[in-house]
RNA sequence: GGGCGAUUGGCUCAGUGGUUAGAGCACGCGGUUCACAUCCGCGGGGUCACUGGUUCGAAUCCAGUAUCGCCCA
């Protein structure tokens, strides 16, 4: 391969496309001439234009990257890649984040092969060991992105562990406790004995599950002795029954006769003695069960609201592992499961138990470790979310940002809406320590300074004498701020004042409220600026049989595999094909194969342009215009088809049609461009008869056309693009890479031009069609003759070459006078106005199968001739529609009854 | 319980009022034409889930039903 100033000599592209050849040193030159960043010494961005940014969701760190990753990068690099190709300073911010949990629950798993645990280490050195960790993950996954060809900004790269965002979570935080938005205080959150922390709403998945509801019996208290009654009783239905330890009251309807009399009694709760009263409440369900229930306002979210109505106390009876604490005496030590059994048991043995039977109910599982939440009592910060989301509302309502596809603003409000207070407190080590410090007194100061507060921000007691929250950040918290938190606020950077807000989010749509509702909460709060205006939402990838790919089903698929396989080119244009807003996609290895088979295509057709150069043209040429004076119909096809594919690819992309720019390349490349315009021009120029000067204007057409798909290619397929870009000749001003080229203009469409070349093709597909139903060996030529009268007679004649060429014929054409061929024993073709007969050599077998055509084809013809006749005699139908679609509808019918004749004549019937 | 989505050829999916519903893969037949067999040509295959409605005209709009999936409670 010889190479000048990093360019490829055409004639010497390799056979077919090799991704691994060119994809590692194609991301090196990327690199080298410093054009991700948009403030890069490679950057062509025009400054008058206003920036585009996108900054990526960061990758949780404790992960390879899977499909999903590659799907989401493959969509914000092809936006990237477009907008910079326009001209627009663009950024796309790379990050990885921390993962609380997850990476906190993956480093357990490790450090217990060791024997070791969370708290055998201690908090400084199990956060050591988990720096040592995460660094060496990192690299794994900047290295997926890279080989994915993502042009991330890498000199912006950000870790949410980093000083920048701990600076931003810090003053984030003291403002929203200054503005009172963020407070603590005690309430029931989602507890994971697992992994010994809070979690959010949003964390705790509801699986349905089949469990066991108990009837029990509570004897009610005889006023009169002011024990327990052996007759008066009250039955409560419960699934859980470990929790009888925490009751502090049974719950019935108001409305309901059945218990009217014994509300306000009490009842005596077994094992722990406590008398509590019955009460009467609205929320109860009188056809659950026996219609009482019994009210653990400690782990349960429902007796919880009823207990505050009522004013009840509230019984912790679990402790942190879920097991019994020591208000459960004889029970202490228990897990929940045993307790369960053993208080199950105990009961019976009272003659308590009335009835067991199985229940289908929703059980909330940790997202994360699968643990049974357990709803318990602990003091936490909370984030005040109702006046934050008002305003997240009023962004998507007066459309200052809108979220794509447009459906999930229903769902985006109605989240939004009913959203609850957001639990900001982990019981974690691995994140961002919640500023927050009290003193002995229980004073509590919140500093957003690195070291904490001087002194308590009420009594004034020195900091020595203070103490820090134990506590950390949800993750979310921090990636809540990302947006602008990566571009340098709380500080007033030159980064944050040009790149914020953001242009485009892109995302997965199952973190809608994790992630892109807090976004815009917090980003409004702190930024009084939406902190992107467009949030595109990705769907999910799964698997071949449609199913979500995780680890434990074993059906994830290695990118890397992928890309080693079939080119990151080719799984880009797969997950892109695939991508419908919002929908999810099935990801099989046959969807590779489009793709790698696209790339090879393209190249192999800029192969053979740059092998075809007219000797003419020198073999380094500068890049020149087509010379519009020796344009024929061919040239003028070619450019307006891929004038069209511009347009295609334009509209999809303004309208985040995705897929529909994938498919409008690959029409107009391979089914327009190679299987049409290239044939016909290779008639052009091999043809000797045609000046030197026309043969160069062919060749010119291709080689612009070859430009323009290079270029609109390339946000889908980079390597490949930028690889043919350094084989094709580049015009003065263009740029040594496609990356940073010009994206191409609209440009104007040549009606006529298409109009007499699709009818030209039409004929070549009629005659191919015919010569295969006749039967015709495929190898042989036909002679005929071709009627194509008036005006279209010096078109035929102008491409006769090329019709002969691709419907494999020998014709001559007839007087521009004759309007029809006479042909006793030939294939006959009708196309329009066109006609041709082919003499099948006297091939008796040859002349009945075209009979047997013939007739089939006159019976298609008169049933849609029918069709038509009762359209256009129908008044509704002339009286009703708009006239062009009458027009249309009988010259339609008026095509159809001369194409009839005319089969009618050939049949001589 | 509420909401959303999907339902189009064997498979995966396009197609939001206008002649005859498209593509890729798969399938069948044919092909050593000097870019590409990762290819080329031709073909078979769909009452567009169902029912009703609106309309001159419905895969497309409306109402309902069914099946599958997702979200929320």
């Amino acid at each position: 391969m010889t190479t000048d100033g990093g360019r490829t000599s055409g004639e010497t592209l390799p056979k077919a496309y090799v991704p691994a050849d060119v994809e590692g040193s194609i991301y090196e030159r990327w690199l080298a001439a410093d054009v991700f960043a948009p403030d890069g010494a490679g950057s062509r961005a025009d400054p008058a234009l206003p920036t585009f940014t996108i900054i990526q969701p960061p990758p949780n760190i404790t992960g390879s990257l899977h499909l999903g990753h590659a799907q989401r990068t493959a969509v914000e690099d092809l936006l990237i890649r477009h907008a910079r190709m326009r001209g627009h300073a663009a950024l796309f911010l790379p990050g990885v984040d921390h993962a609380s949990i997850a990476a906190q629950y993956v480093l357990d798993k490790l450090i217990a092969a060791d024997g070791e645990t969370r708290e055998s280490l201690g908090r400084e050195r199990y956060l050591e060991r988990m720096w040592t960790f995460i660094n060496a993950t990192r690299e794994v996954m900047l290295g997926q992105q890279r080989r994915l060809g993502a042009s991330t900004d890498w000199s912006r790269l950000r870790f949410t562990m980093d000083d920048g965002s701990a600076k931003a979570v810090r003053v984030a935080f003291e403002r929203l406790y200054r503005d009172g938005l963020a407070y603590r205080t005690e309430a029931l959150i989602n507890w994971c004995p697992g992994c010994r922390t809070s979690v959010s709403d949003l964390e705790t998945i509801p699986t349905p599950e089949t469990g066991t509801l108990w009837t029990l019996r509570y004897h009610l208290i005889d006023p009169a002795t002011g024990e327990p009654s052996h007759t008066e009783t009250v039955s409560v239905a419960t699934t859980r029954p470990e929790t009888i330890l925490g009751d502090t009251a049974v719950a019935v309807h108001p409305d309901d006769e059945r218990y009217a009399a014994i509300v306000g009694r009490t009842v005596r709760i077994p094992f722990v003695e406590r008398d509590v009263p019955i009460v009467a409440d609205e929320a109860v369900d009188r056809v659950f069960g026996t219609g009482a229930v019994k009210i653990t306002p400690a782990h349960d979210q429902a007796d919880y609201e009823l207990a505050k109505r009522h004013d009840l106390p509230m019984i912790t009876v679990l402790d942190d592992a879920a097991a019994v604490n020591d208000t459960g005496d004889g029970y202490i030590g228990l897990n929940r499961y045993a307790a369960r059994t053993k208080i199950v048991a105990d009961l019976d043995a009272r003659g308590d138990v009335v009835e067991s039977r199985p229940h289908e109910m929703l059980i909330g599982r940790c997202q994360r470790s699968n643990d049974v939440i357990e709803p318990r009592l602990k003091t936490q910060w909370f984030l005040r979310t109702k006046p934050l989301a008002e305003r997240a509302l009023a962004a998507t309502r007066e459309g200052r940002t809108r979220i794509v596809p447009e459906r999930f603003e229903a769902v985006w409000e109605h989240w939004l809406t009913n959203i609850r207070d957001w639990n900001l407190s982990r019981q974690l080590w691995w994140g961002h320590r919640i500023p927050a410090w009290y003193c002995p007194d229980g004073h509590v100061s919140v500093s957003s300074a690195p070291a904490g507060p001087d002194a308590c921000e009420v009594c004034g007691r020195p900091a020595t004498e203070l103490v820090q929250e134990a506590d950390i950040f949800d993750t979310w918290f921090s990636s809540g701020l990302w947006p602008f938190s990566t571009l340098g606020w709380p500080d007033d950077t030159a980064d944050l004042r040009r790149y914020y807000p953001t242009s485009v989010m892109e995302t997965g749509h199952d973190i809608l409220f994790f992630w892109v509702a807090r976004m815009m909460m917090l980003g409004l709060h702190l930024t009084d600026q939406e902190p992107f205006h467009i949030v595109y939402l990705s769907g999910l990838i799964r698997d071949e049989r449609g199913q979500r790919m995780s680890k434990t089903k074993g059906n994830v698929v290695d990118p890397l595999v992928v890309m080693d396989e079939a080119g990151a080119d080719a799984l880009r244009f797969a997950v892109i094909h695939g991508a419908t807003p919002g929908q999810d996609q099935k990801f099989g290895p046959q969807k590779l194969e489009t793709g790698r088979n696209f790339a090879n295509k393209l190249w192999n057709a800029t192969r053979f342009v740059l092998g075809a150069r007219p000797a003419s043209i020198p073999a380094d040429p500068a890049r020149l215009a087509p010379d519009a004076m020796a344009l024929g119909p061919v040239e003028r096809w070619i450019r307006s088809r891929t004038a069209a594919t511009i347009e295609g690819v334009d509209a999809a992309i303004a309208d985040y049609q995705l897929a529909e720019v994938t498919r409008s390349l690959y029409d107009g490349i391979w089914s327009e461009f190679c299987d049409w315009g290239l044939e016909l021009a290779k008639a052009r120029l091999a043809d000797d008869a045609l000046s030197p000067a026309a043969r160069e204007a062919t060749w010119w057409t291709l080689v612009e056309s070859l430009d323009v798909f290079v270029r609109l290619l390339h946000p889908v397929m980079p390597f490949v693009t930028e690889a043919l870009w350094s084989a094709l000749p580049r015009a003065a001003g263009d740029p040594e890479l496609v990356i940073v080229a010009a994206w191409p203009a609209p440009a104007a469409r040549d009606r006529s031009a298409e109009a007499d070349v699709d009818g030209i093709l039409d004929l070549v597909r009629r005659i191919r069609n015919a010569r295969v139903e006749a039967g015709v060996p495929a190898g042989a030529w036909l002679d005929g003759r071709i009627a194509a009268p008036g005006d279209a007679n010096p078109l035929v004649a102008e491409l006769l070459p090329q019709i002969e060429r691709l419907a494999r014929v020998r014709v001559t054409l007839l007087d521009a006078g004759i309007t029809k061929v006479d042909a006793p024993g030939a294939l006959s073709v009708v196309a329009g106005r066109l006609q041709a007969a082919l003499d099948p050599h006297a091939d008796p077998a040859v002349e009945a199968r075209e009979r047997e055509r013939l007739t089939r084809e006159l019976e298609v013809v008169e049933g849609r001739l029918g069709a038509a006749r009762a359209r256009i005699a129908d008044p509704a139908f002339t009286g009703k529609a708009p006239a062009a679609i009458v027009e249309g509808a009988r010259r339609s019918a008026a095509d159809l009854e001369a194409q009839a004749a005319s089969l009618r004549e050939k049949l001589g019937t």
